[in-house]
DNA sequence: CGCACCACAATTTTT
DNA sequence: TTGTGGTGCG
């Protein structure tokens, strides 16, 4: 009938259905068709944007910007819809077929983010909009969106479907057996030049054939020792059944440009593809993303070019300052209203990337307070700046603020030592993300090699990490006797090692390595027996592995608690898969994992991390630390102005996480690598409005040094007494797992039954909090004997203010300090 | 083959 | 300062 009446309708439906949105967002929420940029700045509801936006897509199609209408339009249909406009949602369903149009099955929708984390709150914002169906629609990261892709396209490209990942530890030590096979002296060429330099050129999607041995002056010998490694690394991650995680994208580029019909079918399937944080993408993400949305065209990228901090890992800013001629008739949308922080800590923000040139050019602006002044403190050196930053915590704790309010953030991962230090005198609970991450360790990295290779025999590299872990007299001379052999005859090394017995060269083990496969065939044959968690404790248990832990009184508690935490996880794993649970799924989960994807937001302690690892988090204080040249930033970017802008970015990223107090810091000496050096203020922080900053600095000029100010300085007077305590592991016991997977039942007793052995974990009881008054005396782990001055309730804590008799007065967290009442 | 000792290097790292 | 990896001896 009236067909523009009908639209009409429609287009207010939308609008009340997303009156939330600002005008920009919902622009990007309903502009469904064709290629769409959204310049998301800093804080602007990007991920509102993604899920509001698919889910426009579930339930109106691409009604908004379409004129097509299925339905007859009559006076009945706009009762309905004037009763639906007037907020009675029971009529949607007789309503939905003259709203929607062509709206996609949630399968056909992909949305590729670039952490599971991100991933998972996307698919949980997505169920709690959409119900069940939320959680058929593709979100995931690019890594684990290939990995499906390829397992099940796997006969095409000549790997099995359950191929291994190997991730940079593993592939750094296959490039060290290459480099050693091919006779490259590392010393040459270290292992990480040859790595990152393949990666690049996996990035670019230039293989091993095409790898030029050209550098800028012709024939390049190091590029030809590359174009070597590059070569025989394929080779021998291809016997091995194993990928990088470059491969996994690159494998899966090749399979869509190589198999007509994969393509076909995929770009069939993806109706609709989102990215998010596309300034992060590589080449080859470029070429994936292209190749899939090909059909449709319907891709929509979401990112923020200021925000562009991993060209160091081949990302490719070029891919959104460019979006617009890669691809045809794009619509560009800017988000610009920022809703997480103060205006003044955007005008700083703002002040700092204002110098970067490369760049698309967008201007942040928000509704919010004022709010105060960036806080700029100059310290003496590392350990004071440690000293303030906890200090100001306590402060700001004790005005109400809990724990998990504050972050402290710095360019290295060196940097948090001092910081924890500090934290853990004051008693003040917090968590490192990043730096050496659990499934770095070794202890975790050998119990996943034992599982890696129960589940696939020719995962070489792992084989040969556990091959002589715990010892069985099996060295190196040997494995490379048994790698030989299988080259040489086209078998993989395990069936070598299982016929030992059968080459001369391996006579003198051949008992020991037979052995070994004998116990790796009979783990696989029994893992089908008990659930996983199960099979992983016999492992552990048989191998000799956990006993062999228990050996160092130094390490071993830590280590096996480590084996408890990673029982746990495949435990939860197992509960969470039902019948679909397999170890070959568990290995591929923990394979494509990270550390920040374990960041629980709902733990009330203070969070330290790399400026890195922070992008995408926000908190309401952050403390900016380092801030001097050299250190941030870095040395390395002086002589490269695109480093340099790199690193400004960062400042941007960094800054843009606080949403209402930032403070930043600097000493004005430092010890790096066991050398004092003065670095002079960063760069970036003349780049502040001078109007925006606060400086508490002590009030002698930094030049004079700690020594002169020392009575002068606040800081200085009030720690100098506070020497001591060079341990600092309660702060983080408390993080540890607790109980379980007890250190006495490892006692190295070989023959005895496993059972004994390997405990699954179990919880400890926290002690309880006993009463503390005014008056009371206490005995603490380090300070010794003291009398609590005052104690103050303080969430499910209590605050307790100590005087030590060796050390003065302390400001603890009675739940975090362990004290003992006298 | 295993262990002890010394040399050396050392941003950032979503997968 | 820290951690890793190579060398050389028993």
């Amino acid at each position: 009938m009236d067909k523009e009446r009908l639209i009409g309708f429609r287009k207010q439906i939308i609008e009340k259905d997303f009156a939330r949105l600002n005008a920009m967002q919902f622009q990007a929420v309903t502009t469904v068709c064709g290629p769409l940029l959204i310049l998301a700045g800093a804080g602007s509801g990007k991920t509102t944007v993604i899920v509001n936006r698919i889910a426009c897509l579930m339930k109106y199609g691409n009604a908004y910007c379409s004129n097509k209408i299925y339905a007859d339009f009559t006076e009945d249909a706009e009762a309905l819809m004037l009763r639906y406009l007037q907020g009675d949602a029971s009529v949607y369903g007789e309503v939905k077929g003259l709203l929607c149009v062509d709206p996609p099955k949630p399968w056909q929708i992909l949305a590729i983010t670039f952490t599971n984390k991100a991933a998972n709150e996307l698919k949980e914002r997505l169920v709690n909009m959409l119900g069940e169906e939320g959680n058929e629609i593709w979100a995931s990261t690019f890594h684990s969106a290939c990995v499906r892709i390829l397992r099940r396209e796997s006969d095409s490209i000549g790997f099995s479907s359950h191929f291994t990942i190997y991730d940079t530890d593993d592939s750094k030590r296959l490039i060290r057996d290459c480099q050693r096979q091919l006779n490259i002296d590392e010393k040459i060429l270290s292992q990480k030049t040859v790595l990152t330099e393949i990666s690049r050129a996996k990035d670019s999607l230039i293989g091993p054939e095409e790898y030029s041995t050209d550098g800028p002056r012709g024939f390049d010998q190091k590029k030809d020792y590359i174009k070597r490694i590059y070569t025989l690394y394929q080779q021998m991650l291809k016997n091995a059944d194993a990928m990088d995680f470059d491969d996994i994208i690159v494998n899966t580029v090749k399979l869509l440009q190589d198999n007509p019909q994969a393509l076909d079918y995929y770009r069939q399937r993806f109706r609709y593809i989102m990215v998010d944080e596309y300034q992060d993408t590589n080449h080859a993400q470029y070429v994936l993303v292209s190749l899939l949305a090909g059909g449709h065209k319907n891709i929509c990228v979401v990112g923020d070019d200021d925000q562009s901090i991993y060209s160091f890992r081949g990302a490719n800013i070029e891919n959104i300052l460019s979006f617009e001629e890669q691809f045809d008739h794009a619509v560009v949308i800017r988000l610009e209203e920022n809703y997480r922080s103060t205006g003044t800590i955007l005008d700083a923000a703002n002040a700092v990337i204002a110098n970067n040139s490369e760049r698309k050019g967008k201007n942040l602006w928000t509704s919010n307070e004022r709010g105060e002044k960036i806080e700029l403190h100059t310290c003496a050196d590392e350990a004071e700046e440690g000293r303030f930053v906890a200090d100001s915590i306590m402060e700001k704790s004790a005005a109400g603020r809990p724990f998990s309010d504050f972050a402290v953030l710095y360019r290295t991962n060196a940097q948090s030592n001092n910081i924890e230090r500090a934290l853990v005198r004051s008693a003040i609970p917090y968590r490192v993300i990043g730096g050496r991450r659990f499934y770095e360790r070794k202890e975790i990295r050998d119990a996943v090699a034992y599982l890696a290779v129960t589940v696939n025999h020719n995962d070489n590299v792992r084989l040969r990490r556990i091959i002589n872990e715990p010892k069985r007299g099996i060295g190196e001379t040997t494995m490379n006797n048994v790698s030989s052999i299988a080259a040489y005859l086209g078998e993989s090394m395990y069936s070598v090692m299982a016929r030992a017995d059968e080459y001369s060269a391996l006579s003198r083990s051949a008992a020991k390595l037979k052995l070994f496969t004998e116990m790796i065939d009979s783990f696989s044959a029994r893992l089908a027996n008990g659930t996983l968690a199960e099979g992983f404790r016999m492992i552990m248990n048989e191998s000799g592995y956990a006993a062999s832990l228990s050996q160092d009184e130094e390490t071993k508690e830590e280590r096996l608690e480590n084996l408890d935490e990673l029982y746990s996880t495949l435990a939860r794993y197992e509960q969470e898969n039902g019948e679909e649970a397999s170890l070959e799924g568990f290995l591929e989960e923990i394979a494509l994992l990270s550390d920040i994807d374990n960041y629980d937001d709902q733990l009330d302690t203070v969070t330290l991390m790399t400026l890195h690892s922070a992008k995408g988090l926000e908190f309401p204080v952050v403390y900016l630390v380092g801030m001097e040249d050299g250190l941030f930033p870095s040395s390395k970017s002086f002589d490269d102005p695109r480093a340099l802008e790199e690193e400004r970015r960062l400042a941007y990223v960094g800054i843009t996480r606080a949403k209402e107090l930032l403070c930043l810091t600097k000493a004005s000496a430092r010890m790096q690598y066991g050398k004092t050096t003065a670095n002079p203020p960063s760069l970036f922080l003349d780049e502040v409005p001078a109007a925006l900053i606060d400086d508490t600095s002590p009030r002698v000029s930094a030049a004079f040094g700690y020594r002169n100010n020392r009575a002068g300085g606040a800081y200085g007077a009030v720690y100098s007494a506070a020497g001591g305590s060079r341990s600092y592991d309660y702060g983080a016991e408390r993080f540890k797992s607790s109980g379980g997977f007890s250190a006495d039942s490892f006692a190295p007793k070989k023959t005895a039954v496993q059972d004994a052995f390997y405990k699954p974990p179990q919880k400890k009881e926290s002690p309880a909090i006993v009463a503390l008054k005014a008056g009371d005396t206490v005995r603490h782990k380090k300070f010794g004997a003291g009398l609590v001055l005052s104690a103050a309730p303080l969430g499910n804590d209590v605050l307790l203010e100590v005087a030590f008799d060796s050390c003065g007065t302390k400001k603890l967290m009675q739940g975090m300090a362990k004290l003992e009442k006298l």
